[in-house]
DNA sequence: CCAGGGATCCCCT
DNA sequence: GGGGATCCCTGGC
């Protein structure tokens, strides 16, 4: 088993936000995006990296939350070896970064459309709370278009964010 | 240390 | 037929 605690995401929703796959409206790729909050969106790009998606909102709203970086709390070898590490690496190296963190915990599209709460081998879980103050909010990594929404989050400093917030 | 480019596949136009 | 919610390695400073 691999787990790790979230601490950066990227919110996309289908209203007024044309970076968001469900911009274009419902098609084959998006269309667990459509689906009750809770479910496993998975996706594959660049023809190399998955990155992975909580779905939100309510069954008809094609919204979801990019999960952008993890710290690395069980099965760092386990991780080591599925990201192909040598022995030189920080721990946060594991799982900093969207794709990184796929590879690491051993997601790909075969856990597309499970969901988080009832899936027997991905689930999401209560670990920590944070005040809000903890929690900065900045513009998302990536993306061409809707560039002025501050809908990356992460947590303030936090070592293993993909990137500074 | 940083900027640039290649890898490589799926889905939409 | 082409772009993309990325990563890693290279080359130049």
């Amino acid at each position: 088993m691999t787990a790790g605690m979230i601490v950066e995401v990227e919110a996309y929703h289908q209203d007024g936000d044309l970076a968001s796959h469900t911009s274009i409206g419902r098609t084959s790729r998006n269309e667990v995006m459509f689906w009750e909050g809770g479910h496993c969106y998975v996706y594959f790009i660049y023809g190399m990296h998955h990155c992975v998606n909580v779905v939100t909102e309510n069954s008809g709203t094609g919204a979801a939350v990019l999960i952008r970086a993890v710290e690395p709390l069980v099965g760092l070898e386990v991780m080591q070896r599925r990201r192909r590490l040598g022995s030189r690496y920080t721990p946060c190296e594991l799982t900093a970064g969207p794709g990184k963190l796929c590879q690491a915990l051993g997601i790909n599209r075969s856990l597309l459309g499970h969901h988080f709460m009832t899936s027997p081998t991905v689930r999401i879980e209560r670990y920590k709370n944070f005040r809000e103050t903890s929690i900065a909010c900045g513009p998302r990594i990536g993306i061409s278009k809707s560039k002025e929404l501050p809908w990356r989050l992460a947590i303030k400093d936090h070592p293993c964010l993909s990137r500074p917030i």
